[in-house]
DNA sequence: GCATAATAACGTCAGCGCGC
DNA sequence: GCGCGCTGACGTTATTATGC
């Protein structure tokens, strides 16, 4: 990939996830036709990447370039949920996570602590389940997210919650159950109350809240970094469309240009 | 069919910028 | 100053394309 920085081209070593930068290259070439300087030369690579380490977000970029040029549309801040949400669940009250198990299935976090299953095969609200948890109503801030899924060793699949509790799918018959537990016992437990920060004392305790902390960030990251991607794809493509209508561009202005020479120096023999 | 290359998508880390 | 979102960078894995 190669991109601008400093009034200089480089390629880096390791290919991005996208080629954003030979468009930007290409796009800064045809409408500038400026004096960019090409100068690839040889400099160690931990020079290189303390160079490059922070170029333009492309977002910014983009909004730039769309100030300029009324045709490029900009790359909102905030997009609606509609995309990544499965469409069954959609349907139903606004949730506040979704979350997808091992097997696929939907889980929603409703308001007031309501856990909403759904099957992805299923349409609409045929296959959501609802299970609500006893101390629904009124759950302590981050009581009830659900941080990741896993496969435990009895064969049920389980779904973390704060305060090292566990939604546990038991595999019995074709109807799922799911229950309550503490993940290192096999008794269930009937209540669920995650413990809030304020309360944590013990270090064993502290531990538990920085992993969560810690699983809650990398989640949120995990989703930040889908976005980001997704927006920088659409991004690509808005380059792709103005390079395509710059060529044409000058592709015209060339013509023109030739017609008009051939006008005012009509030949002579 | 298999091995390899190329490409796409993902998760994580690190760093920046912004709002509070 | 801190928390948080965004995003470049990087490594890994999955999928697809290509040559044999």
């Amino acid at each position: 990939m190669w991109w601008h920085q400093h009034n200089l081209c480089f390629r880096h070593p390791a290919e991005e996830d996208y080629s954003s930068g030979d468009l930007e290259q290409k796009v800064a070439t045809i409408a500038e036709t400026d004096e960019s300087a090409e100068s690839e030369g040889v400099i160690d690579s931990h020079k290189r990447r303390e160079i490059l380490s922070r170029r333009p977000s492309y977002r910014k970029i983009l909004n730039e370039l769309s100030s300029d040029v009324p045709g490029i549309p900009k790359i909102e801040e905030e997009k609606s949920e509609e995309e990544g949400t499965p469409p069954h669940i959609a349907t139903m009250a606004v949730p506040t996570s979704i979350y997808q198990t091992s097997t696929g299935q939907y889980i929603a976090i409703a308001q007031g602590g309501t856990i909403q299953i759904s099957n992805p095969g299923s349409d609409g609200v045929q296959g959501l389940q609802a299970l609500t948890m006893t101390n629904s109503g009124g759950p302590p801030p981050g009581a009830t997210i659900v941080q990741y899924a896993a496969q435990s060793a009895d064969g049920t699949q389980q779904f973390f919650v704060p305060g090292s509790q566990v939604v546990v799918q038991a595999a019995t018959g074709d109807m799922p159950t799911y229950q309550i537990r503490a993940p290192t016992t096999a008794l269930p437990q009937g209540v669920v109350m995650a413990t809030s920060p304020g309360s944590l004392h013990s270090p064993q305790q502290l531990a538990e809240e920085a992993t969560r902390k810690r699983e809650l960030r990398l989640m949120k990251n995990r989703e930040a970094a889908k976005e980001c991607r997704r927006g920088k794809k659409e991004y690509v493509k808005c380059l792709e469309s103005r390079v395509a209508v710059l060529e044409v561009q000058n592709k015209k202005l060339i013509e023109e240009l030739e017609t008009l020479e051939d006008i005012c120096s009509p030949k002579t023999d």
